[in-house]
DNA sequence: TTTCAACACTACCACGTTTTCGTAAAGCAA
DNA sequence: TTGCTTTACGAAAACGTGGTAGTGTTGAAA
């Protein structure tokens, strides 16, 4: 049980002082060759490593980025970290994770606990919480200390910062689209509730989609739901009545319930009732049918933020003090990919 | 952009000392009160916190938790890593992650990255390769510096730590009995290579469960898949063959694919085929039919994981140098959920 | 008047690095 | 010998914190 070698145990070891040791091992040329083999050696056999929490102390840089998200058991989110993480190892970052769990007090501690020097920057997603309440002041404090934040997926337009999103509006028409070509004509929108900014968006796009082919935008058929608990007996209300030909679900889980819903009742789908999903995960692809869903690439949306967020932060130490505050938006794109859900 | 404000910075503000101010804030006694409370306040009015960098520097603690596994875009493992942070938040603990991708070398170099100070602990699963290579050096150097590591899941007896697994041998016993209990005879078992150390251990309990039921034990009834793509036509070969009646795949992935293709058959599940699946994962709920699966609580062992690790690290604090090494190996409870696919 | 305690604060050290600056010794020219 | 440069290294500061030990002043008891 030998504790980790500093670089003052070498130093008294070797009987020289302890910049000579931190000299030798950066190959510095003020140090003689036989010292600096000799130390080397010294420090190669014990395996010394700087201690990295001296060094983030030192440098005023921890070499790790935040990353802060609503949910984790949850297919589009763990994308997203993957991406993220496949970028920061690439630049030499950790991630440390922490889940909101949709608490607005959770998120704010979260960031708390963060932001005291932990960290480099945050990539965030906003919990559904705290996108309700509409308070978003512990993100605008971090960005005051000069902490560079990138937001995806789930944000607002109230925090000036880099952000990643998708189109959320226009992959919606897109889906909605898609339906109507293939002769769709009561096409039913099941949502969230409003306040998460991306329901929303995707609720402007169907709208536009209807309006823009004649159909009529038909307040009935916008199924607002809390709970997925819920979802099947609004539903299957709704199938009941045949009120409406088609589904576009905001998420993969609404479209799942839906299917099985529909199949309970006799209902066929595609024939009788074709359906669309936002968010591509795992569901759509083994579902059965599988489910006609509009990518939403989070893999892709962890690369760019975490290059965006890695960015800002080695540009601090350039133009300290000066910085360009143009942040950018990054859209993602997004396509549909057809399955049998949909003819 | 104010960077965040020290102790020296207030000192100099206030004109006294940095220990004054250090005082002041814990509310030392040593200070008069006025002192004090005029400290209080300016610290209050900048919103002063500690820098964790530095408190980790001086007190030779991280209060984060590194986390190394295989895979993050994965249903069992993103339950631990939930698991594990409601227990680590509860503590005042963080916790870092890092993917090895089923790479040796990466979870090597991981590993190094988080060894040096980074954290105060590691909870990790084995990946592919390092199964495979049987080499766990990276493993045993981090835990003779002191380093408290748990593994789960996929662990290996060659290191000594404390682990947490489920019993994956009477699991897999469980589940086939429960197959032979309702008249299947000739029970498949759909398996991955061996040297995943719970793919072993499930063969094992599958064994166990038909030979102690006096059926007999037939090599070719063990399919080995490497890979998820090839899964469909061995299945369908042997499907065509007839030669089972019951399924027992060691994770959802399998016994969906081998479902899709039974009825592409035109075979029926549960009447012509029963399934069941270790890992009860959001497929396995979604899956038309559901499927009936061995629950193997990936929060239950988040949870059990990070509170054996933190108990190891603040342990540590107070018998120095006399660590009892008497690891544990929690055994988490697994149990049957009958869902569609059995009858 | 001397001594001692209480008070209110400051000095200093350690954590592990890196880096700037300083300087002793050695070498060399004048 | 003196003065200058080069070589080879060491001292110390800095990053931010917190604890221990020390210092000086005041008032009161002996």
């Amino acid at each position: 049980m030998k504790r980790k070698i500093t670089l003052k145990q070498i130093a008294k070891e070797l009987d020289v002082s302890i910049s000579t040791v931190s000299k030798s091992l950066r190959n510095s040329l003020e140090i003689g060759e036989e010292t600096r083999e000799k130390v080397q050696a010294f420090a190669k056999f014990y395996n010394y490593k700087p201690n990295n929490i001296a060094l983030s102390l030192k440098n005023r840089k921890t070499k790790s980025i935040g990353i802060i998200i609503p949910e984790i058991v949850h297919y589009f989110f763990s994308t997203v970290i993957n991406g993220i993480e496949q970028v920061a190892n690439e630049y030499g970052y950790s991630v440390v994770i922490c889940v909101s769990d949709d608490s607005f007090d959770k998120e704010v501690l979260n960031m708390e606990m963060l932001a005291n020097g932990s960290i480099d920057g945050f990539i965030m997603s906003l919990s559904k919480e705290t996108q309700y309440k509409g308070d978003f002041h512990h993100i605008t404090e971090v960005i005051n200390q000069g902490m560079p934040v990138v937001m995806f997926d789930r944000v607002t337009n109230d925090i000036l910062c880099d952000k990643v999103i998708i189109d959320d509006k226009s992959a919606a028409y897109e889906a909605v689209q898609s339906l109507i070509d293939s002769g769709r004509k009561k096409i039913a929108l099941v949502t969230t509730v409003d306040y998460v900014s991306v329901g929303k968006l995707r609720t402007d796009g169907y709208e536009k989609a209807l309006l823009d082919n004649g159909l009529p935008f038909n307040e009935d058929l916008i199924i607002k739901i809390e709970d997925v608990d819920t979802c099947e007996i609004t539903i299957s209300e709704l199938l009941h009545a045949r009120a409406f030909d088609a589904v576009f679900a905001v998420n993969e889980l609404f479209a799942v319930t839906i299917i099985k819903t529909a199949n309970k009742m006799g209902l066929k789908v595609p024939e009788d009732l074709a359906v669309i999903a936002f968010t591509d995960g795992i569901i759509s692809k083994y579902s059965t049918p599988t489910i006609t869903t509009v990518s939403q690439s989070g893999e892709k949306m962890g690369n760019k933020a975490a290059k965006m967020l890695i960015e800002r932060i080695e540009a601090e130490d350039d133009d300290d003090e000066e910085h360009n505050e143009n942040y950018i938006t990054e859209v993602i794109e997004t396509h549909l990919i057809k399955r049998e859900s949909t003819d």
